[in-house]
DNA sequence: TAGCATACTTACCGTTCGGTAAGTGTCAAA
DNA sequence: TTTGACACTTACCGAACGGTAAGTATGCTA
């Protein structure tokens, strides 16, 4: 298999494993959308399951290279880690079927963990975690606690990302693309105080 | 049927609906943890998708009530937004299994919609909106702006109440204890720098 | 005691699921 | 000219799915 069929492939079946969940997506149905038969997707991966490994890999490589590229190396770690969690959300946008597929794999990782190899949160997590704590005033903020803030800015986006279709039905198309101008603006207000507070000392008097 | 049985029945579809999401759950299953057979639940919903539906109908009474009650009407409007929005995070532990339904309605949109009358998530949302808008020098915040910040701190809350079991997963149950503990302390912040940043900034000619 | 609603059960329907087995056509190398 | 890897297809399989139809035990009401 050719690496152009071979990403035809992964990118019609993502689309199905986003919009439908790993249950809910048949490889019947992706393997029609590419005008061929089941057994033919089966040919070059084995299991469904396998072929949704591999989709569910490629997203935690590409999440990983992204907090590792985004910022500078050169710039002060106050900016790295901005530029970290806007590249995050730029990402979403650009992406918006990985936040998709990582959200169901948070929901569904209870019954998937049994049959399913676990996947690879943690070194994205730890390198968000890493860059907050290197910001000047902030080196002996607790893990968890840098943890929770991490998590909250995470969390934010890929709801945001995921909220997608609901929020353009509720509001329509253009109130909704008005969200999605302003929301990385009171996102980098919330990183900027943030930090401005930790530079104070409010923040480490507070712990 | 008895108010008690009908109860019973739809705590158990719950934890079908909110591990599984709606495909994934499958009525016989409900219906043998419940000791009875497929059919005797079809007789008391008549589609699977019924059922589905009051579990969703609860759900977002649940929520509306919430912003509602929580909140004290003789406090400031700083202090009710804040009220609310902890009270979200209070509620995401207590109803863990909502959180995954309404996050799994989220993503399921998309495809459910044909099917599935569109659920109720505006007014929830436009109360919060509006108690945020309430605030003493938020009076003229764009909704658009209010409405970013609100759907940060919700993203906040439910991601991370989906997560438990992943996170769990990655740093154990202790860790993932003092996590829960941590959150809300920092969503209080959170919330604090919001309103501080839109009060301060929003003369300002950033915007 | 007859009638009737309630709360089920058993039996069955057609469809779809993931997956296996075996066959077919193509094409490049030996 | 044969071999054999590659990329499929057709033909199945058993299991599970949601849903329908028809029958049955129970218990209240007229």
């Amino acid at each position: 298999m050719s690496d152009a069929t071979r990403d035809r492939l992964l990118a019609t079946a993502k689309t199905h494993f986003a919009e439908r969940g790993f249950y809910g997506a048949s490889i019947a149905q992706i393997a029609t959308e590419l005008g061929l038969t089941k057994q033919a997707l089966l040919y070059h991966f084995k299991r469904k399951e396998d072929l949704y490994a591999e989709i569910l890999q490629a997203i935690s490589e590409r999440l990983i290279a992204l907090v590792h590229d985004t910022a500078s190396p050169g710039d002060p770690p106050e900016r790295r880690f901005e530029d970290m969690i806007l590249g995050l959300f730029i990402a979403s946008r650009e992406y918006p079927l990985d936040s998709r597929i990582i959200t169901r794999e948070l929901l569904d990782n209870q019954i998937r963990a049994k049959t399913a190899k676990s996947w690879y949160l943690e070194p994205f997590l730890e390198e968000l975690v890493a860059a907050l704590q290197a910001v000047p005033g902030l080196e002996k903020l607790p893990a968890s606690r840098a943890f929770c803030i991490v998590y909250q800015l995470l969390g934010s986006i890929e709801y945001f990302a995921i909220s997608g279709t609901t929020l353009e039905s509720i509001y329509g198309a253009s109130r909704h693309e008005r969200f999605r101008a302003d929301f990385p603006i009171e996102l980098r207000h919330q990183i900027r105080r943030y930090i401005d507070e930790a530079r104070s000392g409010f923040a480490g008097a507070d712990y």
